[in-house]
DNA sequence: TTATCTATGTGTCGTAGCGTACAGACTTAT
DNA sequence: ATAAGTCTGTACGCTACGACACATAGATAA
């Protein structure tokens, strides 16, 4: 059903890097399929891996007893996972699970630690998504306190859709209510609401976007506000 | 009414330097009296001032249209104002609001640029707090979806007495309410059982602290995990 | 004193979203 | 083909919390 177009993308944060540092910093990648649903680091562990998304997308997930799971952060090529060691923390602030599956490059944590001296530019450019990693969570938390589901919904579908680089991707309802800490059922009627309006198509799972300008009409200006802040420090 | 007793309160940022580093970096430093409601910093706006609460303290407020402010950070002697010149950037990641008045240190933006590279240790005490902001910005922004207004209104009160120094401060419900992102009567119905069960004495805006251990039991677990964030960075 | 303002208590009503439960539709395994 | 599992649609009652409205009690000022 799904089609894969094999698309050249590329890590925005590699990307800031110069030619020179780019090939030294990539000649100590690796490059890995990140399946859904793999746990790439836990809360207060040791991060084993740096890793930078290109077609893959990651969830920074925090866990509250008694509750589902709830999406905190989003990381797809404009990012990467593991940004906090740039502050000297071995430790993971957060849950980090695959949402989308594809292709990251990825780094083991003691090179990491290296190339953050050796690259110059490397630093001022965490720092910047660092930046941008406080404004996300702040614009999450406030978004996720007072907006209601269906915009919430049209937001958290054109992230993933900037994500995934495709127009169809593959998410359950009971997945997306984990996401957006809410019940299943009410993912049932969002998702056939904005379905009912044909900015979506939704079928077990397969959701393809029909309509990407209304979908950004039907979503909460958070999609908007995350993504100036991100093109402010990333023009 | 309120005894203002003289605490000599210091701030634990400033006490992680050394010795040397702290007499150099408080020579650079004002003593100021920050009043309630004072702004200290906008959204998007060049940082003026870094601050270093005393017995004061700041909200890290977030705005969304058509909604009351939100808080999503408290800022006392743990802390600081305007960590994220660590990272290299000038702006205001958050709007910041004093809600505890008091004395404050504070230094001119420049000067504290200099500092940063003047004062070794500096850096990477502020990169800690930076990782302790993060886990905070999480875990408020899950406390704030997942859980009734009660235990957060307890948590919240605790944050604020470990930062007042004080057993007595004065809130108004409004303030609160706005805080806590929710309606003022819902803070009445709150406070008001927090009052029946002799946790709290609540008379116009004069709030006192009864019984604080009772206080972390009617708590949510937030509170323990922030603590136990902090205090595993800060030892 | 009287008036005004500020802060609080209360009450009514509407609704979004929760917990739960169940049935139907489709998929996969045996 | 049958069974078991997965995903989705739907329905019912319940609760927290929203919006709004109003009364009262202290505080402050004229």
């Amino acid at each position: 059903m799904s089609v894969v177009i094999p698309v050249q993308v590329t890590n925005h944060l590699i990307s800031c890097l110069s030619r020179e540092e780019q090939n030294r910093f990539l000649q100590h990648c690796e490059s890995v399929e990140l399946n859904f649903g793999d746990s790439l680091c836990e809360l207060d562990e040791p991060i084993q891996h740096v890793y930078f998304p290109l077609d893959s997308f990651i969830s920074l997930v925090i866990a509250v007893e008694g509750h589902q799971p709830l999406e905190v952060g989003l990381i797809g090529n404009e990012g990467m996972l593991g940004v906090t060691l740039a502050l000297g923390i071995a430790d993971a602030p957060l849950k980090a699970v695959v949402q989308g599956p594809g292709s990251a490059l990825r780094m083991k944590v003691v090179q990491f630690q290296n190339e953050l001296h050796n690259t110059p530019c490397l630093l001022s450019t965490l720092n910047r998504y660092l930046y941008v990693l406080v404004t996300q969570l702040s614009q999450t938390a406030a978004c996720t306190h007072f907006h209601e589901i269906e915009p919430r919904l049209a937001r958290w579908l054109l992230m993933t859709h900037d994500r995934a680089h495709a127009d169809h991707f593959h998410l359950t309802q009971e997945y997306l209510a984990d996401m957006l800490g809410v019940r299943r059922s009410s993912i049932t009627i969002a998702a056939g609401k904005l379905q009912q309006r044909k900015l979506i198509s939704y079928i077990r799972g397969e959701i393809s976007i029909l309509d990407r300008k209304e979908l950004e009409a039907a979503s909460c200006a958070c999609y908007s506000i995350l993504n100036d802040h991100y093109t402010r420090l990333f023009p």
